[in-house]
DNA sequence: TTAAATAGGACTAATTTGGTCCAAATTGCC
DNA sequence: GGCAATTTGGACCAAATTAGTCCTATTTAA
């Protein structure tokens, strides 16, 4: 149903969660998997493409973890999505390296441009600030964290 | 790479080509498989899917065929994307049966659905008419058809 | 030196998707 | 009335993708 990736889902999901963590120190991958209840294998991918993608620092060894890179404020949604999916393209044909096999195709091809543009935009406009709700729901987020029934 | 599925792609140009035939007849599966290159059983379950949902009516028996249901202008490509893939939700979290199985997804549940509407706006935004290139480009389509290579 | 971490990558299982095919129902035409 | 051309509905399998796990190396603090 044109889903993101359930990885992709759980990356913004540890992200999230990293945001809304103490950030004087650094997180175990043990650590933020306990919290997500994802696991631990998983959180470890998870963590390893995030920070080999730039998104995440990580210190080795003993007493290491991960990071923000940057402040969530400068973190996107789309950056996420791009860490875990490449870049966001509906369709081959809005990308540059699409080899149309079917000739009706190619005449889509602008309006497909323009929708992934929109699309890109969309997401690049939401902050991990933003799905982190430090701002205004700050008090709610532990309220909606023990709600998990409906939606 | 967050695409829409091939099927859905490929209802896409199958809508868009019938878009740029004849509006005065009906048009059988083979002839539209023909035109589009794409295999026929393939085509014949895309126009059956497309018919049951309503954005093609079908004709059976001899001379029978299909055609669009309403003027190009008034389908949208959110109107096939839904056809074959659902409710535009990139989350499960952004749909009402979401059960969200880690407490953190919840508070995301706001800015994702935020993040739906505008996806689905811009592609709501986009008609089949505009598609296939019947107001500006019309004498293009053709040149733009025979460009197999790049893009 | 040891224990606690991340890094990298291989591997398998599960799920989804793509594509094909068959039998039934409908309709126009001779 | 019967035949041929269609759509309809659904089952089915193969291919591709995705999810998830595991193992081994490397790094680092104490």
């Amino acid at each position: 149903m044109m889903r993101i990736n359930k990885l992709t889902d759980y990356g913004i999901v540890v992200m999230t969660r990293i945001a809304d963590m103490d950030q004087s120190r650094v997180h175990t991958a043990r650590e933020i998997s306990e919290d997500t209840r994802i696991p631990l294998p998983t959180v470890t991918r998870l963590l390893k493409t995030l920070s080999g993608n730039g998104l995440l620092d990580s210190q080795r060894g003993s007493q290491g973890g991960y990071s923000l890179s940057r402040s969530s404020d400068d973190i996107s949604v789309a950056d996420i999505i791009e860490t875990f999916e490449g870049p966001i393209a509906l369709t081959e044909c809005s990308t540059n390296t699409c080899e149309c096999s079917y000739e009706t195709k190619c005449s889509v091809e602008e309006p497909w441009q323009k929708i992934n543009d929109t699309v890109k935009n969309a997401l690049e406009g939401i902050s991990l600030n933003q799905m982190a709700g430090k701002n205004q729901n700050e008090g709610l987020l532990n309220l909606s964290m023990n709600y998990s029934g409906g939606m």
